[in-house]
Order: structure tokens, then C-alpha cells, then sequence
DNA sequence: ACAAATTAGTTCGTAACACGAACAAAGTCA
DNA sequence: TGACTTTGTTCGTGTTACGAACTAATTTGT
């Protein structure tokens, strides 16, 4: 008999988790739910999303959205012939090509947030309103303490 | 001016969702790394959690991943032809396929299902274990009001 | 009982997405 | 100045998902 599992760590009954993972997936069904109704994927939301209120190097996004700098070519590539987004260049380092919305992805962008908040509030809606708040609070508390979860790390 | 947006429901500060969202992305990252290791995508793996306790029918898998029933096809069919899972025939409906785990594959599941907890222990970590325990039960009592979160309604 | 309609799955062609390798251009260092 | 590094792009490939068209089994209507 190996002197292995040496009581296993005696927490996390298997369910525990489950229910985590669960919710994860109804809300990534939300996101793509309303993606869809305006024809982008969920990665184009989320572009759309971190550019509200940034206009980031190629790079930053793909540290961002954790992609390989082709596959953030692309992305871009796709939105901007669609007329979401823009690239700009003749910033002080001659390499770096940042994006930023249009008026039409800003538009979009507004549009669909409003709709996820909408969706997400009937998703949360069993709970009642205190139990909304120590949720997100929950959420926030991990957030805060995760390595980088949305830091520019200069 | 329009006599709409009644005061807009009171609630619902923007920001409030955000987190649930992040933390949702979190979640499904975990899922992917896990995945990637063993080269499966998250909805294989997605399918092979469903199979760990049913054989259910394509149109149920259909269903429960909100897929189109072609895309149901080409799952099991990559996943049988890497052995992960069989189609069975001769069911009372003669035109119902079903699909269960082969040995391997129900491996594979509790493989990385132990994976997964293990990264998701990590990523919960921040939090002391009573609200680790609040989060999964706010998290159970929203899905256990969803309309149809896993229930088969025969 | 039997033709018509419905249901369950499959096949096929197409598109989005992500990846890695090879490349070009701009910047850094030494 | 010449070698190296960094930033993005391009190109070819594989996976995944979709919708339309199809086959086979079952149910419905008369």
C-alpha cells in the first residue's frame, strides 16, 4: 500500500463546484445568446466590450483576451470590415497599431450591453435583491485577488 | 418626449453584473486550460460530464448543449472516433441513437473532473471556505429555478 | 391499412475562429 | 552600423458550428 492520499484534503465535496460551473455556462449562454441576435461572436463582444473605454495596442488585446497575435489580427480584421472598429497608427512606437470603436461599434456596443444587463437580470432574478449584491460581491472578492485579471502591467 | 423609461427599475448598477461576467470568463478559462491539456474542446468535455451518469439520445444531448442537431453529429463523431464515447442503436424508438462513455472515456472524465476541481479550488482560494459554500448555494438556487436547466421534461 | 406528415439523425458545403510558422517593418543595443 | 528584438500581418491548416438537403423510422388522419 503506497503512503498516498493522505486523506485527500478532507473539503470540497464534488458538487460544490458544479453548481460554480453550471452558472458560468448559463451566463457564457447568455452572452452568446445575445451575441448572435446581432451576428458576432462572443470574442467580438468582448472586444467590443474592453474598447468601451480603451484604445489599446494590438498587443494589450491580446493579452487581453488571451489569443495568439494572429488570431487578434483576424478578430480585428473581421470587425473592422464590418465597420465596428478602427486601426490606428503614428503613435511614438512606429510598430504598434491600436484599435479603437467606431460610431457604429460604440452604438452596438451600448445596444448590447443593455441587453446583456437585461438577460443576466432574469437569469439572476430568483434571487432576491440582497442576494444579487452578495453575489457579485463574491465575485469581485475572487476577481480582486487573481494575478491579473484585467491589470495593464506596465 | 416619450412617456417611457419609468424610472428604469431603481436597481442594477452597471458595474454589479460585471463581476458575475468576469468571473464567469474566469470559470470557462479554467475549463479550457483543463481541456487543452488533454486536447479536447470545453464542449467534449462539456460532453463527457453530461455521460457520466446517463446515455442519453442526441436529440437530449441537443438540448442540454444548445447545439444544432448537425453539430451534435460531428461531436460524436469525433469523439467515437477518438474512443471516447459509442453510439448505441435498437432502442424502442428505432430512430433514436443513444450515446454512452467507453471505459476510456469515463477515464477521461473523472480525470479531469478532479483537474478542474483542482483548479477551481485555486481560483476560489481568495475566498474563506463559508463563502466559497455561499457562492455554490447562490449559484444552485438560481439554476435550480431555471426553466429547464437539466431537467428532462418527458 | 396506407399515404401524408412528423421526427431523429446523417451528410455535405460553408464560414468563423484560432493556431503556428514565416515574414516585414520599426526600434534597441552595443 | 549591424545584430537582435519587438510588433503586427499573412498564409496554410484544423476544429467547430451552422443550415439545407436527405434517409429512415414512427405517428397521424381518414
Amino acid at each position: 500500500m503506497t503512503p498516498r492520499l493522505p486523506a485527500q484534503r478532507p473539503s470540497s465535496e464534488p458538487a460544490i463546484l458544479d453548481a460554480v460551473v453550471q452558472l458560468s455556462f448559463s451566463v457564457h449562454d447568455v452572452l452568446a445568446r445575445v451575441a448572435v441576435r446581432y451576428d458576432v461572436s462572443v470574442t467580438q463582444m468582448r472586444l467590443l466590450g474592453i474598447l468601451r473605454d480603451r484604445e489599446p495596442a494590438m498587443s494589450d488585446l491580446r493579452e487581453h483576451l488571451a489569443l495568439e497575435k494572429s488570431s487578434v489580427s483576424g478578430l480585428i480584421d473581421r470587425a473592422e470590415r464590418r465597420g465596428l472598429v478602427a486601426r490606428t497608427t503614428g503613435h511614438p512606437d512606429g510598430r504598434m497599431v491600436h484599435v479603437r470603436l467606431t460610431a457604429d461599434g460604440a452604438d452596438l456596443a451600448t445596444r448590447f450591453a443593455a441587453e446583456v444587463y437585461a438577460e443576466l437580470e432574469t437569469l439572476l432574478a430568483p434571487l432576491p435583491d440582497l442576494d444579487q449584491r452578495r453575489l457579485s460581491e463574491l465575485a469581485r472578492a475572487i476577481l480582486a485577488a487573481q494575478p491579473s485579471p484585467f491589470a495593464h502591467q506596465r
